[in-house]
DNA sequence: ATAAAAACAGTAATCATTACTGTTTTGAGG
DNA sequence: CCTCAAAACAGTAATGATTACTGTTTTTAT
C-alpha cells in the first residue's frame, strides 16, 4: 500500500465514517472541520487518486454529482428517486428486487446494471 | 400516446436510429441535418420530457455526459472504459460476467449494479 | 543538508447543462 | 376562417460542478 499524506488520510477517513455515499461537496465540509483551510481542489484530486488506487469507488446515479463510496468492492445499490438518497443493498443471488423492496422496505421501479472493462476493438489495438 | 411534434419525432428518429447510446451533442448534430435550425434548448427539452414519458431511457457511466438509449426497457449494458463505448449486452439469466464476455469478445474488470425507486422513508412520508 | 519531486492552497477557466426572453406554432372553440 | 391561450421554439445568457493553473510548502531520497 503506497504512502498517504495527511490530507489523503483524511479524505478517506472522512469517506469511510459514512454509509451515505456522499458528494465532493459533502467531503469537503467534513474534511474541513479537521483541516480548515483544505483546498477543494485538494480533496477532488485525492479522491481522483484513491479511486484510481482501487481504494474508494465512484457511484452514478444521474442526479448532477458524482457520489463517492468507502467500500471498494463491487456491490448492489438502490437510488431513491424521491429524496436521491443513496442505499447499500444486501448481497443475495436469486429475486434480489424482491429482496430489497423487502429488505429496505422500499418499492423498486428500475434497474441500471453496467459492466465495466475492455472491448473487443480495444482489446485488440492497445497494449493498456 | 402523447402527440409529438415534429422535432420532438425527429430527436426521437436519431436516438432510435442508432445502438451507440450517444450524447446530447451527438443527437443535435444529427438532428441539425435534417433541421438545420434547431436549437441544443429543443433537443435536451425534448430529449428529458420523451424520458419523463418513459419512451426513452438515460444511461449513466461517469465520462461526464448524459447518454441517451433509445430503447426504455431495463437492459445491461457494456461500458470500455479504453474508448467509451457503450454496447447492449445480450439477455443471460446465469453466468452473466462470462456470457457478456465470451459474446462481446470482451473483459469485465467491474460492475455497477443500481436499483431505482422510492424508499421506506418517502413512501410514508410522501403522496407521490 | 540538499535538491528534485510531490502535494498543496487559492484562484481562474472550462463546458455540459439549465434558465430566460421574445417569437412562432398549434389547437380548441366559436 | 378567426381568436386567443397554451405550448414549443430559437437564440442567448447564466449556472455550477469539475478541472486546470500558479506559486508555495512539504515530503522524500540521496
Amino acid at each position: 500500500m503506497k504512502n498517504h499524506s495527511k490530507r489523503r488520510e483524511v479524505v478517506l477517513n472522512v469517506l469511510k465514517s459514512t454509509t451515505t455515499h456522499p458528494t465532493v461537496n459533502w467531503i469537503y465540509e467534513q474534511a474541513r472541520l479537521q483541516i480548515p483551510n483544505i483546498s477543494l481542489g485538494t480533496v477532488y484530486r485525492n479522491l481522483a487518486e484513491l479511486s484510481k488506487e482501487g481504494i474508494i469507488s465512484e457511484v452514478h446515479v444521474g442526479d448532477g454529482y458524482e457520489h463517492f463510496d468507502g467500500n471498494a468492492k463491487d456491490h448492489i445499490h438502490f437510488h431513491c428517486l424521491s429524496c436521491g438518497k443513496i442505499y447499500d443493498c444486501p448481497v443475495q443471488d436469486g429475486g434480489i428486487k424482491e429482496y430489497i423492496e423487502k429488505t429496505l422496505d422500499c418499492v423498486v421501479t428500475a434497474e441500471k446494471r453496467l459492466f465495466n472493462g475492455m472491448c473487443h476493438t480495444c482489446r485488440c489495438s492497445n497494449k493498456n
